[in-house]
DNA sequence: GAGTGGAAGTAAACGGTGTTCACTAATTGA
DNA sequence: TCAATTAGTGAACACCGTTTACTTCCACTC
């Protein structure tokens, strides 16, 4: 009897929705999956994707590598649930900045620099999180798929920001709040990915700084801002309060 | 007569210098390792980093993988090389920006998105110079070595620029050189990976731009330099001049 | 309680990787 | 011409992601 109706996929089983988790045997499925996420977290945290090994995980928590597939369908998925995991943690400490009640300007200085150093706590992650070329339609299927990741709720909030800038009359009035925010993105992205990559930027061999590492995110987050502002002649830059 | 005296790297001849290859067996050394080196680039730019291997290169010029180990210590110091002449080709290419014959700002703008634009000639090249987090000390040992580096060479055209701009006062008095220039580096760093890893940013799923790619490089240019200008009142932000 | 269907978990294997080693073939210099 | 060095090779090692066939175990129905 091995007829193949249905044959695909047919191993999985699939993962409990977190509404309602009854019987044993789910909670234990939740509990196994958690390990396993926690198992790569630590040793991607410690030695970053090029250490990350589905039989090293299985090592880690003394199962067989093959048993992990019985959770996840590959490598990729694993280590994409740990990046959306991650990128909702910057999510969640931009969301607290931005939720301060303070003036606006340098508010926005502080959520740019907010992301820089959240991103930035685990910098294995971040630079796998944007490493290679990537996801460009694939795996992105459906657009509200896509407005529900961790990604593009921080872009929006990164738009909002931008908004209050532009109603306020902090930012220009010419810019477009999408490109605004993108350029914006686009700026810290880069700073952070800089410090990933060079772990000690903005010192490097034989081009040392006089700042440290925090006050240079800060002085980076005040011309980012200051390129939007529409009067930016008295802003913070230079000044470097670090938190 | 297996001594191990001085049997470290025993098997690799040393490459010749190039200010002078008479030798037929120099020559043809050389003509090998290029031939290596162009196979590898043919592959790495079709197929990025994850598609090249040594076994692949090897086949490509039908050689034995092992023989690759006679001209390359390894698969990252091969890699180390391909990212190293790509960054010559970014230098050259901003290079010539720089030394054009036109004002500053306008010439500013160009310059940082020529980096962009050249660096995104090759997404690939581009994304795998910055994967990881990388050498932090060991592999750049001596200062001499760095400074020879186009990286290095690239940093310091870069500052050059702010110069300028510091003392045509353009730019702000009391910006420190380097750190305007890294925090320039860090910015356009920042798009040119955004779209390496995004193909078609700053169009995304869900969230479309109003601006071709090309535009929008020009525009994140104007507002960097823009954020470092003493009176950004006037710019050319807004109007895209694609070249 | 017995039995059954399906999930959990495993050992072994497949085809791939970077790299090394013992070896042969070719080239060079004296 | 002969010795020494170099170029190049095939086979192997240790690892990788993944699949397959298999056993074990648990939950549920009769």
């Amino acid at each position: 009897m091995r007829f193949a109706l249905c044959s695909l996929k047919v191993r999985k089983a699939k993962f409990p929705m977190d509404d309602e988790l009854h019987t044993p045997a789910e909670r234990r499925r939740i509990r196994v999956r958690s390990a396993i996420l926690e198992a790569a977290e630590r040793v991607f945290a410690k030695e970053g994707e090029a250490g990350l090994s589905i039989r090293r995980i299985a090592d880690e928590i003394d199962y067989s590598p093959a048993a992990i597939y019985k959770y996840f369908g590959s490598k990729d998925e694993l280590i994409d649930e740990l990046k959306e995991a991650f990128f909702g943690r910057i999510l969640e400490s931009v969301g607290q900045i931005i939720d301060r009640n303070e003036a606006f300007p340098q508010r926005a200085r502080k959520c740019v620099a907010g992301y820089v150093r959240t991103a930035l706590e685990k910098p294995h992650h971040y630079a796998a999180a944007f490493s290679g070329t990537a996801p460009a339609e694939p795996s992105m299927p459906d657009v509200s798929e896509f407005q529900k990741s961790n990604r593009a709720r921080a872009f929006a909030i990164l738009t909002e920001m931008v908004d209050e800038g532009l109603q306020t009359g902090s930012f220009r009035s010419s810019f477009s709040r999408e490109d605004a925010a993108k350029s914006i993105w686009a700026s810290m992205h880069g700073l952070a990915a800089m410090i990933a990559h060079f772990p000690n930027f903005p010192s490097m061999a034989a081009i040392p700084s006089d700042m440290s590492q925090d006050e240079f995110i800060q002085f980076h987050a005040d011309l980012v801002i200051r390129s939007l502002e529409t009067s930016p002649g008295a802003t913070a830059v230079g000044n470097c309060g670090s938190a």
